[in-house]
DNA sequence: CCTTCTACCTGTCAGC
DNA sequence: TGCTGACAGGTAGAAG
């Protein structure tokens, strides 16, 4: 999409999980998108415009790309799709033209609309301002997740989920980088100790980048752009095995619930 | 300010 | 077989 510009928008609904901003398609269109990236799980597009289209994919939310052949990408044009989607809930289009590329059609899949898109204007603020640093980036390591957790009082579980303290933590991950770093959920999150901080801003890193790896998680109805499958799941410790036995221990995983979010942990291991 | 709780939405699946 | 209800997730905003 870098380099294109945004022939035409079309919104097939007012809303995705926020309604749309006033006048959204027109003020995309005729735009060129100068640059894409990433910050947390929001997709960043600066427009030549002056604004900023932010993307969230939210649970179920995912592009579809049709077009947009080269020969670099071995016309990569139209993908036997793993999983297709259902067009019901093609909610937004992009129809993108490229001086190299040609047409594209980025289509917007969100099933359950929890997803959303937002422009905010050059110097206008952010829900990004304030949140943690990439847990990948050379900014996250054990120091500064010891500083973020200082004097919380909430459980650690919590606290990682928690987009201030580190960005792009969701409920799978964290249980994860808790069982490895073999920390009980339920622990006070300013209080554990520097070898725990440690470790748990080392095997966040870890589960993340494995799961980037495998293609991410795919759960029920989840795929990434292409329609492929991640399988990461697979190689879940904890998520989703309440009952069966710790790979370490033998102990049964466990399930509570925290912050009406379910957290898988075994009793034996994490303390 | 900090922390906790709930709403939002729909496809899937367990249980009747 | 068909139906009902619980559940999953990220984020915002209200409530405490």
């Amino acid at each position: 999409m870098e380099g294109a510009r945004f022939a035409r928008v079309t919104l097939n609904r007012p809303d995705l999980r926020f309604p749309f901003a006033e006048n959204f398609a027109s003020r995309i269109q005729g735009a060129h998108l100068t640059r894409l990236s990433r910050r947390a799980k929001f997709l960043r597009a600066d427009l030549s415009s002056g604004e900023t289209l932010y993307m969230h994919l939210g649970m179920s939310g995912r592009f579809i790309i049709e077009g947009g052949s080269t020969k670099e990408n071995g016309g990569l044009a139209n993908f036997a799709h793993e999983h297709a989607a259902n067009p019901k809930h093609h909610h937004v289009v992009f129809e993108m033209e490229h001086p190299d590329t040609g047409r594209a059609v980025i289509t917007y899949n969100d099933p359950r609309r929890f997803g959303f898109m937002e422009l905010i204007g050059e110097s206008e603020p952010y829900r990004l301002d304030h949140i943690g640093p990439e847990p990948l980036g050379n900014a996250f390591n054990g120091p500064v997740l010891r500083a973020a957790l200082k004097g919380k009082k909430s459980k650690i579980k919590a606290a990682l989920l928690d987009q201030r303290v580190v960005a792009g933590l969701g409920n799978i991950y964290v249980c994860e980088a808790l069982y490895r770093t073999g920390i009980s959920p339920r622990r006070a999150a300013g209080r554990l100790k520097v070898a725990e901080t440690d470790g748990l801003a080392g095997h966040i890193k870890d589960v993340l980048s494995e799961a980037i790896e495998a293609g991410g998680s795919s759960l029920r109805d989840f795929s990434n752009t292409d329609g492929k499958l991640g399988y990461f799941q697979h190689s879940f410790d904890v998520y989703g095995r309440e009952g069966e036995p710790c790979k370490s221990c033998d102990a049964p995983i466990k399930r509570i619930v925290q912050s009406g979010r379910s957290s898988f942990f075994c009793g034996g291991c994490q303390r």
